[in-house]
DNA sequence: GTGGTCTAGACCACT
DNA sequence: GTGGTCTAGACCACT
């Protein structure tokens, strides 16, 4: 289910928490879904279980996913709000990336570019006026 | 000169490093100018010299900056272009942030939005004068 | 693996650097290895961390070696590639050392010499199978 | 008479013993001809005349160059001998070099090239036929 | 005064 | 175990 790669600079348990939030905000994981075992994960990508457990846990604290004792974590109802509330922070980032690209004489326009070839290329923020009919 | 919080969990040597580049892309600090002393920076902000002349190596290898040893550090000439061609890279960070902002279902106008009050707020960026027209 | 003289005019940090590059260009490291660890490297020559650390981010920086922190450093791939084209840089000290040598009025056949003389004791330099037929 | 960069990474007294050589390897200065008073040079180039006497007292444990206390420094006789011997001692670095270049897989003709070139745009190195005659 | 190297030792995050 | 940041303090070279 994962990808991992153990020569990157990012830290393992946080490519887990990227990709799993990436499952459950694109459906490839629904809201109370059981999550791949820390073990499974564990032997299949070669990772140590406490790295796992780690990215469960830090998921686990911010209401996307639940420990359920014995039988393992599955995604929370409302884990897709939660997440999305989540990720209304990083518009502050964007705020301050932009500054500093501002400062550095470059132009509003090249962000945009970024920004809107991001949204079209990504399912959610794609326009789909099929859907509603 | 700098402001720097010894708790921040940005490295106390990334603080220095890019506030030196916001003075030097402000023209607060122009090409050729001597920039405060390991010593002297030192000594006002109670920070260790090892670490503010690590932050000040950085921006050498990168060639804003560069040592006179017995004088010491100027801003180099071409330094702003340096800068700004560093900058560029901040783009691709736009892209991905963009793209997991999309993912959940930030609408691309709050993105916009951030880019055009930084935009406004900053020196570079703001209207030239025939605005006030 | 490395041979550290303390007492040396060359610092500590750039002695690292020198034999980890011919370590990488001579083959004894390929390119993915895994380099000694910091701590190793510190207890086995007594040499403070901080010093292999500064060598090891340099090259770094260099693209030549990267770090995963909790794992260790590696060898980039392109390692060989990018320190050749580096060492491209060396060609300009040559030249001002034959202008210096021309100046003082020793002959170029006594350069030519001691060229000739490198190249045919280093492994990269040394003539092809077929010469000894 | 002397070309003195503050801002260069060599010392300032480094640059005045290299430009003192020449002058005595090109025969600008000769044998005996008196050579620029410290405090001289210290005004025209506003260099602490500390730094002018390291140079000076440098060529003159070197034998290149003496003081006659009341009267200021001259080359010494022999001195075009004394640094043509000195400099030998550069060959070492040479090879140094070559071999560092060879492990790095750069031709030796390259290297060749570097020499030729210096050599040739080099008065000493110069061919001078006529002189043969 | 300036920058630069190094040590000893503490403490942190990640695996 | 791994790398990374920081401090306190010594000592060096250059101006």
């Amino acid at each position: 289910m994962f990808q991992i790669d153990p020569m990157s600079r990012t830290p393992i348990y946080e490519q887990i928490i990227k990709q799993l939030e990436r499952f459950i905000l694109s459906g490839t994981l629904s809201e109370r879904d059981q999550i791949p075992s820390v073990r499974n994960v564990s032997v299949n990508h070669s990772v140590n279980p406490v790295t796992i457990l780690k990215a469960y846990n830090e998921l686990d604290a911010k209401g996307i996913i639940h420990a359920v004792p014995g039988r393992g974590y599955f995604v929370c109802e409302g884990a897709v709000d939660a997440l999305s509330r989540d990720k209304l922070s990083l518009l502050a980032e964007v705020h301050r990336l932009a500054e500093e690209l501002a400062l550095a004489g470059i132009p509003a326009e090249s962000l945009f570019e970024q920004i809107t070839s991001a949204y079209s290329s990504t399912k959610k923020g794609r326009s789909s006026p099929d859907d509603q009919g």
